[in-house]
DNA sequence: TCCTAATTTTAGGCAAAGCTAAAAAAATAA
DNA sequence: TTATTTTTTTAGCTTTGCCTAAAATTAGGA
């Protein structure tokens, strides 16, 4: 079977805020995410469940089924490798690839996927920290926190960002802050969440909203 | 500007009937080799017209204009640079690529155009032997020939084949002809077109239809 | 509870890109 | 030249994926 670009994007989202509402996706929260109207959602989702790729009831919200995650969780894998590729081999910023890999992840061929990945040498994540599913849709769980949970003196390496806005990744960038880099808390505000964090030999100030959008791995 | 995939193909069809045929192209022969209705080429014919990319006078055929010419030429551009990768980097093989690159062309990004023929080493060829337009759309013309122009004691390397059917090329690859291989011409039946050739150490018989579709450059 | 507000669905339309069937034009043959 | 065949165009219909406006349902507040 294949998907149009469109049937595929909608299970991406859908994938997405399904793993971080927990729960049934409304019609609402996936338009928005889509920048479409709900009413195009609608129709959308009712023929995604007429091809059993999610179950539907009217008002309720829709869930995807073990198919449409499949397939979902293979675009994504698809997206995060091409990003491997246009960050490793091509040089591109991680803040440019997303755009590009928005395309790349329709492109079907099996053949193609695997060859790709292990030119890249099996990657687990992508260039942003998120992880790669594998072949068969399963993702490795990371036990990766925000570092807005850190405590002062605690130490993480970076690896992840939960926004990956160009605007983000480009102060994340100023700062020198990548994946791996390691970053440790000297001093947190209680009053406004924010923090200051030492990177190589700089010391700085963070936000909390930065804070709130890095991930962090702590040993 | 950013155009359709459909768009694409018709301009890319229509510059290489453009260049086959030297002259107009029909609403037949376009639908022919898009494998589509003369009744839906007509459409699109007038679409495209109407944007500039083509002259279209009923009954009369169609002819691109600079614009479209430049479009078609960066399209073929990036399905030739794209074939390359496959081949050389995912270690493809020439007869696999060309449904693969066929959705790669669509790409839309100049930047990963031009990073992908810098990492590729800004080859001048693809894997058939085909040129690849320059960013400008330029294409350099290459004196080559089909092996069957060449006479007897003649000798040639492959540059590229007219043909390029999985069949076709599987033959190929059975006899050990590639892109580069030398070629001798020992004899010629002018009764059937059919040659005795020397590939390496093997010398064996190929029919007229296997000679047509083979070009070789000559010294 | 009942009423209002928010969410979701339905109905009806639009553009892209294809199709079939019929009409029109051009090309070919007698 | 006229008649027939081929080519091309037109007209009208389908599907996909989106839209707006209106109706239906659900949720929240007094």
């Amino acid at each position: 079977m294949n998907y149009s670009f469109s049937e595929e994007n909608y299970l991406k989202a859908i994938y997405h805020l399904e793993q971080y509402l927990k729960g049934e996706v409304s019609t609402n929260a996936i338009a928005d995410k889509m920048d479409t109207k709900p009413s195009s959602v609608t129709d959308m989702v009712q023929k995604l469940a007429d091809k059993d790729l999610l179950t539907y009831k009217k008002y309720k919200g829709v869930l995807l089924t073990a198919k449409g995650k499949k397939i979902a969780a293979s675009v994504i894998r698809k997206h995060r490798l091409w990003e491997v590729f246009l960050v490793e081999k091509l040089n591109f910023h991680w803040d440019e690839v997303h755009e590009i890999a928005e395309q790349l992840e329709h492109i079907q061929s099996e053949e193609l996927v695997k060859r790709l990945d292990n030119f890249l040498g099996n990657p687990d994540f992508d260039p942003h920290g998120d992880p790669i599913p594998d072949p068969q849709g399963n993702v490795k769980k990371t036990e990766k926190k925000l570092l807005s949970e850190c405590l002062k003196n605690q130490r993480g390496i970076c690896v992840g960002v939960k926004e990956s806005s160009g605007e983000f990744l480009q102060y994340l960038d100023k700062k020198n802050i990548s994946i791996g880099t390691k970053i440790t808390v000297l001093g947190k505000e209680f009053f406004d969440g924010s923090m200051v964090i030492q990177v190589g030999q700089d010391q700085f100030f963070i936000s909390k909203v930065i804070a709130e959008n890095l991930y962090v791995q702590t040993s």
